[in-house]
DNA sequence: GATCTCACTTGCAAATCACAAGTGACTAGG
DNA sequence: CCTAGTCACTTGTGATTTGCAAGTGAGATC
């Protein structure tokens, strides 16, 4: 418990750039990551910690395959900015993949990779926790994964 | 699976504000949460999907009770405002509330309700992932919660 | 080979966030 | 009691991120 708490207090934890170089803009491109502290959980709230990357998991468990124009058809209603950065995101992080990665853009899905598949045990303690505990301020909700 | 997928694009889910009246300023303050669908898991992210909030029941989760600079004093680092707009959303859900519910703010710790216990096993889900599929990127990596 | 669709990118306004500097209530010391 | 200090916030300002609308370019369709 509260392995990280002996840290000094002015000191940064570090930032990584990741990258994969594996053909198109989108797969090649670089972004960094300021992790905020060494705590395993900030370190994922630090990558998954926003209001979207998850549902696009969330989709691709559901769904298994999906393409660009059909994360935007969901009913949340991402920005096509967003989603194209998030995907970004996620593929260099090994989350999720291209269906047919030497191919081209158009129509060319994306899956969960095992690491991605991983996440599923996570969204369903979430999926649950909602349920439980927020249906009394929504009760129009449903499950989900 | 899927079971939010039947929805109309054009249609928004609904709007709830969250309010409890019980005496200071910053419980009594009133938070307004736009569910954009009617998915369980896009409703916990809704409410608890930025980089902030699970961290403070994350501390909670490790120290049982912590006061407003104790939270200030973790690692990551989170900025005054943010802290106290997040204390208040988390106590308006129920997650969260203080130990001397009727005594002054000054020394007042905050812990978890039932509610907010329920999140570990979430973050422990979220925790393990990081530990199996972030320490490529982040070596220095330790474990949480 | 012109048109269409799909997977994005770009630009700009609006919202959110980080950082620094208050503020006001309690509290301990003299 | 009066003053100085601490704690729990709030406020202001600039920077970053997001949302929305409008492109763009490459491959598929006709």
């Amino acid at each position: 418990m509260a392995a990280y708490s002996d840290r000094g207090l002015d000191q940064r934890d570090g930032r990584f750039d990741l990258a994969v170089g594996v053909g198109t803009d989108l797969e090649s491109e670089t972004q960094a990551i300021d992790w905020r502290s060494k705590c395993s959980i900030a370190a994922c709230l630090d990558v998954l910690g926003d209001k979207w990357t998850l549902l696009i998991v969330r989709d691709l468990i559901s769904y298994e395959t999906r393409t660009y124009s059909e994360f935007l058809g969901s009913p949340e209603r991402i920005s096509t900015n967003i989603l194209a950065d998030r995907l970004r995101l996620l593929t260099s992080l090994g989350v999720i993949e291209r269906t047919n990665p030497a191919g081209a853009a158009r129509n060319n899905a994306y899956r969960l990779t095992p690491s991605g598949r991983d996440l599923r045990p996570a969204l369903e303690e979430l999926g649950r926790w909602a349920q439980k505990h927020l249906k009394q301020y929504y009760p129009e909700m449903v499950e989900s994964v």
